[in-house]
DNA sequence: TTGTAGGCGTTATCAG
DNA sequence: CTGATAACGCCTACAA
């Protein structure tokens, strides 16, 4: 907080130095053998304080050092777990991370991607959750690289890291079928994202096959939130179908269902078996444990921050697609 | 993802537009009033797709329009909030929000602190954990302004919005024996942490001015995790003295202690009145759900965006100290 | 090996 | 009101 002594340039270090700024900025850069203006201009760098304005060193590179992530809300503990998996990586490589959380409004996501333009990051890792076009349109045309975690609605061609989020919920049903529950709940989440179009797939088509499919079981949450689940929860028990087993689309909508059984007597795993998806922080910590299919967060997180570093050191290579298989990791809600 | 057709610049739209490039930037800024010229340089944009460099802007303007944010841990819930209520304040001031989660490495924060001098922000909103000296130190000579959310180890001038932890603390212990406790158990963190010293402060005031301090029920986790928490409520299990009350000085520690006491076939709240602190998302989702003390982490970080905020648009005023007051958000878990 | 000068893309000052 | 020009701070041909 000592005040704006007006920060020393490489011009200030120069005339302390008794070389020119070229010299210093070569001593500095260690394109200089001659250990009497090394040891002169660092001695300068010392008594002047200076230290070199990454602005300019950007506009002149013409690279931020700064990678944008994008996600719908950070306080989603999937995201979360990316976010801590994507920010080391990045400080790894001498980047920034800028964090946009745009509380999946569709337009503040548009809004990030076409301010890509103006060049304050050298690259955007985002997770749409909307399948919106003119987002998939924006994407396509960026200024810079894109890396998108999840599937990439339009078929455009860009690197990205899908979940299988379909494989995953189709784990999670014949996991609760290998239980021994027959009649299982679905909680969705809203239709008209990704997740919530993807998921139910896997859930029907296992039970389509086992023959145990009824569509009066399935509940669609208006929010990726606690809450969301707990009332869509709290619906699908006044309906009044019976269920041994329920599977939330994500921990949150899970942990939601859990409060909703429990207030309803209905004890877990004893009346109902439970199972949520994204394995998150939450599902180690709940009562009972949470049984849910892990999707490869963290890896995910990694591997995009990974496709990023790779696709800025070389910009030609055609956008590769990966994807991490998913696994139900059992624990004592569905036992 | 379509190829850097070298971004255009200023100058493609002045010529373009058929006008000099300080036309085309007045024009972009609103200082000028002739309506032709106003029409033909937003032709111009349109056709070329100019958008103008944030990064030239910068460097002329000595401003970057970003914020870092360094926290320990982007996973703690505590935090989590913070910057659930930072990132839209500054997003609505037009300041972006540069991320560092740090690990709680003293090292990280140092850092952090010394490389503001390049100028990549405008000021940084830190939480410190461990009182530093030369972290305080790097803080008190930053050339860029500095919101410290927690307290102030060094009683440096700066800004700073405190939580009043050993308040808080105090509280949840007055209100274990309000509910009928006596004998209250304590899940200390780290001894080296500002939360790890403050906390236990005030739980010890409240239990020694009822006569019932016994420092055989006060246990230390070595991080701020769940597992830690765990494993210190099974030491405080192993060592034998009775309990009917325990106070987690976080929510995090305090889930981990719900579940050593429940393996130990101990029932919260029949057995043991439960409290922990910070009032995260966790507490609401709890089984049973957590008594906590809220710390105001939302309104801190609003403040602390706010200061920033104030502070950059005058930098002269003298440093400001605001402290938000603590409050018990009773739920099942010490009924 | 060292220094001089130009340019990265903007905005602001100052003539015309 | 418009347009040429000089910074902002750095790096790097190129010239000495």
């Amino acid at each position: 907080m000592t005040d704006q002594a007006q920060r020393p340039t490489i011009h200030e270090v120069s005339r302390a130095a008794g070389v020119s700024i070229s010299s210093v900025s070569r001593a500095l850069n260690g394109q200089t053998r001659n250990p009497d203006i090394i040891r002169r201009v660092h001695e300068a760098v010392q008594s002047t304080g200076y230290v070199p304005s990454t602005i300019a060193q950007s506009l002149r590179s013409q690279r931020v050092g700064q990678i944008a992530l994008a996600v719908e809300d950070i306080g989603n503990p999937a995201y979360l777990a990316m976010v801590r998996a994507i920010q080391p990586a990045l400080r790894a490589a001498g980047l920034r991370l800028v964090l946009h959380s745009t509380d999946g409004i569709v337009g503040e996501e548009i809004d990030v991607v076409q301010n890509l333009g103006n060049g304050y990051v050298d690259g955007l890792i985002i997770c749409p959750i909307r399948p919106d076009a003119s987002l998939i349109e924006a994407i396509s045309r960026s200024p810079v690289p894109i890396v998108v975690i999840g599937s990439v609605p339009g078929g455009i061609a860009v690197d990205n890291v899908r979940g299988q989020s379909t494989e995953g919920a189709a784990l999670a049903t014949a996991h609760l079928i290998d239980r021994g529950s027959r009649r299982i709940a679905l909680i969705n989440g809203p239709g008209d994202t990704v997740p919530g179009q993807a998921r139910p797939k896997g859930y029907e088509r296992v039970l389509r096959a086992n023959e145990c499919y009824d569509d009066n079981l399935v509940e669609q949450a208006d929010a990726f939130t606690f809450e969301a689940g707990y009332e869509a929860t709290k619906r699908l028990l006044v309906r009044g179908g019976e269920f041994d087993g329920l599977l939330g689309i994500t921990d949150r909508l899970a942990l939601g269902a859990l409060h909703a059984l429990r207030n309803a007597g209905r004890s877990v795993p004893g009346d109902v078996r439970l199972v949520g998806m994204d394995n998150s922080e939450v599902a180690t910590t709940a009562v009972p444990t949470l049984t849910s299919v892990d999707l490869g967060a963290v890896e995910r997180g990694r591997l995009a921050a990974e496709l990023m570093i790779s696709r800025l050191e070389n910009r030609e290579q055609s956008p590769r697609a990966l994807a991490v298989a998913p696994a139900v990791v059992e624990r004592e809600s569905s036992r």
